[in-house]
DNA sequence: CGCATTTGACCAGCGC
DNA sequence: GCGCTGGTCAAATGCG
């Protein structure tokens, strides 16, 4: 949808053609879009760390990290720091879509200021509260049940960078090795489909995302992930990845470099220096997928969940 | 029985 | 101020 004053570029056999890029603000936050088209994607041209330094902010890069085929899957990933430009982004992402397949979009929204989204990272200020503090807990007096909410309502509202994919999927919960339990479900404005809402199972982590598909495109499903995981990937996975991914998929990358969100993660500087007051990012993501394109490709359904533990903070661009 | 899902209600933020 | 909408809660229900 060009009206969002995105632009497209296009890559082709592991060089970029044309990087077309644009921003847009909203309430302080700067949002990028960065599209590529591709015919022909070597996936071991370069790392994701390679391109994340050779230039600013290059997707097309994420499609090649994570050996994602053009031919065969589409995704679409958008990253935002700051507080509500997600709407905006499923737009982006479901405008794009139409009828481009065969293309590799990723769409980047990142706050202009990187100190919001690191310290917003971890917690949550607003719903992380609410959560983490059980409802009752606070009791109340009359509505206990709901009324907690109100509380909060001095503090600046802050949410956690987000990072949503965009992907070609038969099926709405896509595995991405963590165990998420569904809180909510909500009609979308303009859309037939539902939205659901999941959270992170594990104990302390706060991390949430969404679940909804394109109202123009049914085939594709928008994931929005918000905020990091704290903790590592379960190691017992039920009907999750363990389930799908064969043991041997299951191993660190052959390669010794990164082939998987989780270990692009551990060889980006921004990303160590983010996780440093959280989490031991040492064990964040010690369950490999390095071989997650194979899924990819074969299954057409990759969800990379932890991109959004990197990309906010490594993606982040600073607006001049 | 424990955990996950469903679903209606509630709340907050935003635009008009 | 009011209505709309997104997001969340939590009781009820389902499932293994």
């Amino acid at each position: 949808m060009s009206d969002h004053g995105f632009r497209d570029f296009y890559y082709h056999g592991g060089a970029f053609n044309n990087i077309d890029h644009d921003q847009q603000s909203y309430g302080g936050e700067t949002d990028h879009m960065y599209r590529v088209s591709s015919s022909s994607i070597d996936p071991s041209y370069m790392s994701f760390t390679d391109c994340l330094h050779s230039t600013s902010m290059d997707y097309g890069s994420l499609e090649k990290a994570f050996g994602l085929s053009p031919t065969s899957s589409e995704v679409f990933s958008s990253v935002e720091g700051g507080n509500r430009t997600m709407m905006k982004q499923h737009h982006v992402g479901a405008d794009e879509l139409g009828g481009n397949t065969g293309e590799v979009t990723a769409t980047l929204n990142s706050s202009v200021s990187s100190s919001s989204t690191e310290a917003g990272c971890e917690e949550d200020s607003d719903k992380s509260k609410k959560d983490g503090q059980p409802k009752g807990s606070d009791d109340g007096g009359e509505s206990s049940k709901k009324g907690n909410k109100a509380k909060m309502k001095g503090e600046k509202k802050q949410r956690e960078p987000r990072f949503a994919f965009v992907t070609k999927s038969e099926v709405d919960q896509l595995e991405d090795g963590y165990r998420w339990r569904k809180y909510g479900q909500k009609a979308v404005k303009n859309s037939p489909y539902p939205r659901s809402y999941y959270r992170c199972t594990t104990q302390k982590c706060t991390v949430k995302k969404r679940v909804e598909r394109s109202f123009q495109d049914p085939s594709t499903v928008i994931t929005t992930y918000e905020g990091q995981h704290n903790h590592p990937l379960p190691t017992t996975l039920r009907g999750s990845a363990a389930g799908l991914f064969p043991p041997s998929m299951l191993t660190p990358s052959p390669l010794g470099r990164p082939s998987f969100p989780h270990e692009l993660l551990m060889q980006m500087p921004n990303y160590h220096h983010q996780m440093n007051n959280q989490a031991p990012a040492g064990s964040m993501f010690a369950e490999n997928f390095s071989p997650f394109h194979q899924y990819v490709h074969q299954h057409q359904v990759p969800d990379y969940g932890l991109l959004q533990d990197m990309v906010p903070s490594t993606f982040l661009k600073h607006e001049p």
